[in-house]
This record gives C-alpha cells, structure tokens and sequence, in this order.
DNA sequence: CGTACCCGATGTGTT
C-alpha cells in the first residue's frame, strides 16, 4: 500500500481507488496541472482530499456554492480531518482567525468562493501560507459563468502568480470539447504573459494532464417526446409513474404554473428558483427531500448540491405556449 | 432566461 492507499484506508474505510482516481491523484500529487473529467457520482472530492493530506501546507478549493463548502466541510470534520471555509456569513474576525489557522493551524483543505480571490486579506493572507495546490470545483463554471455572470471565474489565473509553485486541479462533469479547452486556456499561468491573440492561435495552449472516464449511467434511461399537448403529457407522465421527480423549467414564471397545475391534479408539488427568499428555498429544499411533496419545479437554479438517492425521475419542459 | 457571490446599510432582539 502506498501513502495514498494507506491515507483513503484511514479516513474514507475504503481499500481502493475506483476509475481514474489514482491516475489523477498522482497527476496532481507530483505537481502536474490537472483536469478530471467524471461523471456524478464518480468520486471527484476524493480526487483532491486524499492528495491534501498527503502533502504539507494547503489545498485551496474554489467552489461556486456556499452550500457546497458547508457540506465538503461538515463532511471532512466528521472524518477527523482538519476543514475550513470562507464565505459572507462570517465576520471579518473569523476569516482572519481561518486563515491565520491556514498559515501556522494546519488546516488542510480551505473552501472559498472565485470572489473572494480577489480579496485584499485573502492575498495578503496567501502570500503566507504554504499552498500544496489549488483545486477548482465545478470547472465548468468558468465556461458556463465566467463571461457575464461572474466573472471572478475568468480571474483565477492570477491568483496563481502569488503561489506560482501550486499546480492546479480541475474537476468537471461536463466534458464537452469547448468547455475542456476553455478550462485550460483559463487557468493556465502562461496565458496572462502571452498576448491574447497568440494565446488564441496557440495550437496546443496548455500543459494540462487530462484524465476522462465513461459517462454512461447504466441504471438510467433517457426519452424525448414530442408532445402536442405538453401539459397532459407531464400529468400523464407523473400519474403513470411512481416516485420522486424534478421537472425544470426555463422560467421562473413556468416553476410557478406548472406546481399549480400539478396540485390541482392531486400530485404534490412545490416550485423553486432564485428569486425566492432564502429562508423559503430553504423550507422548500427541505420539504422535498424528506418527501413532504413529490415533484419539485425549478429553474436550473435547483441543481449542484441536491443530493437525494431515491428520485426517479427527471423531467425538461421545453414549452413554446 | 436564468444562474451567486460579496459588502455595507438598516433594522431587530439580546445582554
């Protein structure tokens, strides 16, 4: 057994890696930029937190969701390993008491949001502490979000200069050739120092060790129907179908209407999307997962993070009246 | 169209 066996024995209990976990385990661990391709469920967060604890100082994980680090971290602290994250709940006095726990307290996996790299204390905080790699959760983001929506994503590459020792490693599960390249060409160190239209040109821009795995989910079954009538298609669909269901919709008006027309045919359902108050989300959230409602309706802002092991069924709406 | 973070102002309840 090696120290990483001997590492995921320890805290996980179990006795082997499964897929492409060791190959991307030992891509980033001897300092190799990095991107894992896997699908749900295919075990990405062991792929960095085996790897941080295997090495001294350090892991910095970029993730898109406050919950996301609250569940990472709760997850890690009942494993006995030494978690923490940054977000805007917190007061000013607990981010400088983390990261100074980062520096001299041994912390090994830090979360934080791509905004708040750009942060005066997070920089200057950095800058002394022993980072062993930058991980980035959900890359995907920095394609899906980084143009408009937020554009902290298109920045991480310069957080690299202040620890330009730390590789980096991505993890996805959305392999599409456009979104793997942009991953690379914006996380990439060199990019920032060639000019944009070089970068452009560049036939292979980048140095990054890409692992991919199958995303064939045989236990699920994918249908599209062409349906005249598309709200008695979903009625008709959900009665003759037992179980656990989201249907998404692309606005939040839809969310709305298609719950209300869900509860007038006696299925229970609630609707869910950004606009609403958090504490409502929250209800909502929770309602669903303890099987209080049956479906919910959500915008695509109901997606990373809901984990709940006995749905059945996942429908998209693509309503044109 | 719809996706979230952060920060500072304002308000609420507790010591």
């Amino acid at each position: 057994m090696d120290s990483y066996q001997l590492i995921l024995k320890r805290y996980w209990g179990y006795d082997d890696f499964r897929g492409i976990q060791r190959e991307i385990i030992e891509s980033i661990g001897s300092g190799h930029d990095t991107l894992g391709l896997m699908p749900t469920g295919g075990g990405k967060s062991i792929t960095f937190q085996v790897p941080a604890l295997a090495q001294e100082g350090t892991c910095i994980v970029i993730t898109p969701l406050i919950a996301l680090m609250k569940d990472q971290v709760d997850n890690l602290r009942r494993r006995g390993i030494r978690a923490a994250a940054i977000y805007s709940g917190l007061t000013r006095e607990e981010i400088v008491m983390t990261l100074e726990n980062c520096i001299f307290g041994d912390i090994r996996i830090l979360y934080v949001s791509p905004e708040r790299l750009s942060s005066d204390l997070f920089q200057t905080k950095l800058r002394h502490m022993r980072v062993s790699f930058i991980t980035v959760d959900e890359a995907h983001c920095i394609s899906q979000w980084g143009y408009d929506f937020r554009p902290s994503y298109l920045e991480i590459a310069k957080i690299r200069k202040l620890v330009p020792k730390a590789p980096v490693l991505a993890l996805t599960a959305t392999a599409t050739p456009a979104v793997v390249q942009d991953i690379q060409e914006k996380l990439s160190s060199k990019t920032s120092l060639s000019s944009p239209t070089r970068q452009a040109r560049s036939a292979s821009p980048t140095s990054f060790n890409i692992f991919r795995m199958s995303f064939e989910r045989s236990n699920l079954a994918y249908v599209v129907r062409k349906a005249p009538d598309k709200r008695e298609q979903l009625l008709h669909i959900l009665n003759s179908m037992k179980g656990t269901a989201i249907v998404y919709a692309r606005s939040r008006k839809r969310t709305k209407e298609f719950a209300e027309l869900l509860n007038e045919a006696g299925i229970t359902a609630t609707f869910y999307h950004a606009g609403l108050d958090s504490v409502v989300k929250d209800e909502r959230q929770r309602d669903w997962q303890q099987d209080k409602v049956r479906v919910m309706v959500a915008t695509n802002a109901f997606g990373m993070g809901i984990d709940k092991p006995d749905v059945r069924l996942v429908i998209q709406t693509v309503l044109t009246a």
